[in-house]
DNA sequence: TTCTGGATGCTT
DNA sequence: AGCATCCAGAAT
């Protein structure tokens, strides 16, 4: 069974392309729809209607003023996806700078937010089929990775289930932070 | 219409 | 450890 952490796990080294910028995924968490309170998915509602839609495609949503990404994994009844919270630019460098300004360029994608400002992915980009070439996609899988795995950054509920994973000893990959009231 | 609380990021 | 920031969902 392929369930959404092994989706999780695949991502890990593969490529996504974002509007003239390809990054090279390292670091996910796996978010399991029906059965995870910490899914958005968890409450059927319209921001979360596209997670119970057909897989590999793109789920993105506002929170604190920023963009995240979000792969759905299916299986379609399960509303599953996975978050793509860094990587590492290895086309487009120079545009992914204009975008995010003067930071060290493994910090260019290093989170959610970061990630979706250095390939240009807003709010536009809501149900992009990934496996189309335009305008996100994702690519092939450039290495298979030693893969660490940990508690998800900042959710409150189910706060210790392991379902981040990360390229171990990866530079571009987030600083894990707890959730203040996990 | 108003309130609450984050799947964040940056500064101190 | 604090705060800027802003929308989705829930409460009223």
């Amino acid at each position: 069974m392929t369930d959404v952490s092994q989706r999780a796990r695949d991502l890990l080294g593969r490529l996504l392309h974002g509007h003239g910028v390809v990054a090279r995924i390292t670091e996910v968490e796996a978010y399991g729809g029906i059965d995870d309170p910490a899914s958005h998915a968890f409450v059927r509602t319209p921001r979360s209607e596209i997670m119970y839609g057909p897989p590999w495609r793109l789920y993105v949503y506002r929170i604190h003023g920023h963009h995240a990404a979000n792969v759905v994994t299916g299986p379609t009844e399960r509303a599953a996806a996975v978050l793509i919270r860094a990587g590492e630019i290895v086309e487009g460098i120079d545009v992914a700078r204009e975008r995010r300004g003067p930071v060290a360029d493994e910090a260019l994608a290093r989170g959610p937010g970061n990630l979706t400002k250095a390939l240009g992915i807003t709010s536009l980009d809501l149900g992009t089929d990934l496996l189309d070439p335009e305008p996100v996609s994702l690519g092939e899988r450039v290495e298979s990775p030693e893969i660490a795995a940990g508690p998800r950054v900042g959710v409150r509920l189910n706060a210790d289930l392991p379902w981040r994973f990360w390229v171990a000893g990866d530079p571009t990959v987030s600083t894990y932070r707890r959730h203040p009231r996990a």
